[in-house]
Formats: C-alpha cells, structure tokens, sequence
DNA sequence: TTGCGTGCAAAGGTTTTGCATGGCA
DNA sequence: TGCCATGCAAAACCTTTGCACGCAA
C-alpha cells in the first residue's frame, strides 16, 4: 500500500475536497503549490495514476496538446452503470440502465470484446446543454 | 479554396485510394515518402486539418503521445464506427455495427444525450488477450 | 537500516508554428 | 508579379522517466 507521506496525504485531501470537479494535473498541481508543503508535479501524475487504478479518481483523457481531467469518486461501486460525459458543461452522468447492460453483452458474444465499463466513458452532449 | 499543388494531389489520392482505412499522420507521410514528390510531415498535418474541416476526413484522437487516425469518408455520412482498445496489447479495434448504432439511438432517446462515436472509446480486453 | 517516495530536470511522444523558399495563378 | 503553400527545424504541449536524495517504517 506504501508509505504515508505528507504529499500524499494532501493530494488526496485536496481531491476529496474537491469530490465531483473536474480538474487537470496542472490546476492540482498549482492549487497545492500554496500552504504546506509543496507537492512536485511528477508526483502529482504519480498519485493521479495510482488513484485511477485504485477506482479511487476517474480519468478523462483531452484533446491532443491538451490536458486529461481527473475527478474524484472515491471508488464508489459502478456496477452495472455507465459514464456519460459532457463537452458543453463538463459533468459526469452516471446511468443505470438494462438496456446499456446489453451491450456488454453484445460486445462480448460478437465482437469476443470483455467491456470495463468503469474504465469507459461515453462522450457528448447532454440533454441540458442541447438546447 | 487555395492552390492546386502537387503535394495536395497525392496526399487527396493517397486518402482516397485507401479510403475506410485508419491511418496515422506518420503513416501517411511515410506512405508518401517514396514514388513522386516527397511531402512534408507538416504539410500532411495542415492538409488532414483541412479535409477534416471539410469533412473529407474524419479524425480519431488516440490517447496521449499516441498518434490520432484519419479516416477518408469522401463526405459521405459513414456508417457509426466504434473503437475497442485493448488493456493488454493496446491495440484498437474498429467495429462497423448496426447494433452498436442503436446503441447510440437509444443513448439519445431515453437518456438524452447525443453521443459521439468519434471521441468515445470502449475499453476492455479482446479476444485474443482474453485467452 | 532498508528501500520506497519524492523532486528536479531531461526525455519522450505528437502536433503546431516561424520563417525563408519555391511554385501556382 | 503577387502571394499562398511548402519544408525544415524549432517550439509547444502534456506526460513519463532517470537518478540522487530524503523520509517512512
């Protein structure tokens, strides 16, 4: 599980502080560089990637030449529930839904495909942001 | 519409000769490297900014430091195109299916939400890894 | 004491951009 | 002739990695 170090304690502390945003490498980085003992940006990545396999933070990958986000979850039990994220507003809609539980099915009898869902987000436009 | 060069020519010719094809900026530039005139990595890139603009082209962003891929579509509405990649040997596997086109009616319909096949991938482990 | 965690800087990848040159109209 | 398009190399961007040092256990 590894050490408890100061840095780590204030990444995560900072995360849960900040449950349901969507913030980059970068801003996490620069919103801790202020009170306390400052955490180094390569470790900040290390932590984000330790916290993502951990089911902890879930990670949005940008746009090329532009930074992924990441926000915290704190490894709530996703089963059977999917991840749809928007461009426009940026939020995060977890859906339950028989039909969507199908496709993984589906994936998997013919395309011979194991979905994760945690691991996936579906991308576009919601409803509110449509209009 | 700009000048009729002869990079622009192959590069147009090239697409469309391997239309349906993933290819990545590089592998079009290599592609291009011997038999005619050579082009210029950063024209290939300013010429895929075009046709996708025009929607010649379709463009998939991979993940981080990995090359996005392209796609000729000659402007017609391709079918909707899934991409799977794979945990374990990273690759990335291009489905055509009707059903998974339904999927994305219904993520409309019951949900809302308009989804982009282009900027969304499934994550899992395909066949081959599986065993 | 042991060895993991950290910080810094450099490396790594793709994509973009600046600028001088060459080719299209 | 006028000016866009190209090519090269450098820059830009985010992220990862190598290495020495410091701190947790």
């Amino acid at each position: 599980m590894g050490y408890n170090t100061v840095q780590g304690k204030r990444i995560i502390s900072f995360l849960k502080g900040s449950a349901g945003e969507h913030l980059t490498a970068d801003e996490i980085f620069r919103r801790l560089a202020d009170g306390g003992t400052a955490v180094g940006k390569a470790t900040v990545y290390r932590w984000l990637d330790k916290l993502v396999m951990r089911g902890m933070v879930r990670q949005f990958s940008g746009e090329k030449n532009e930074s992924a986000c990441y926000q915290y979850t704190g490894g709530l039990k996703c089963d059977n529930h999917y991840h749809l994220k928007c461009f426009v507003c940026g939020r995060l809609l977890h859906v339950d839904c028989v039909y969507l539980d199908k496709v993984a099915e589906h994936i998997l009898d013919i395309h011979g495909f194991v979905l994760n869902e945690e691991k996936t987000t579906l991308y576009g436009i919601c409803a509110d942001c449509k209009k």
